[in-house]
DNA sequence: GTTCTCACA
DNA sequence: TGTGAGCA
């Protein structure tokens, strides 16, 4: 399981994830206020971004395209510690599944939610998304 | 030169 | 969310 270290070795500064994630660095650091994301910190108080953080600004990046707002998403990322995250890898296989499944049923939401609530912006997902989690 | 936090025309 | 201030 080396690949996880490296997955979540933190690496770069906020100026490379800006161009990684052509994300604003107000919006990231916005985003890991609301623990979206979670990047560690150098002595200095910067913020050193992994692999993993990367690849979940894109999902986030790609959930805002679509007009998810901040709560909606907040409950497709349901914000992990850099602990549970590693223990999510280690964990039974159901939660993944579980996790896939609900990740196939929200774009299929979100497909659908969007072409609906077209001018309005995502309004009623997040109820509709929460049902996802409690129902598997 | 960069990033950080905080505050607001 | 953008942007500027004042530091580190």
């Amino acid at each position: 399981m080396a690949d996880d270290i490296r997955r979540n070795m933190a690496l770069f500064p906020i100026g490379i994830v800006m161009k990684l994630t052509d994300l604003t660095a107000r919006q990231i650091r916005y985003y890991e206020q609301h623990e979206l994301i979670i990047p560690a910190r150098t002595g200095g108080n910067q913020r050193l971004f992994s692999f993993n953080d990367v690849e979940r600004l894109l999902e986030i990046k790609s959930l805002i395209e679509k007009g998810v707002n901040i709560a909606g998403i907040k409950q497709v990322m349901n914000p992990v510690s850099k602990e549970s995250e590693e223990a999510t890898v280690l964990s039974e296989q159901s939660e993944v599944k579980r996790r896939e499944l609900s990740d196939a049923q929200l774009h299929r939401l979100l497909k659908q939610q969007v072409l609906e609530n077209r001018p309005g912006r995502a309004s009623m997902i997040q109820g509709q998304l929460s049902r996802f989690y409690n129902k598997k």
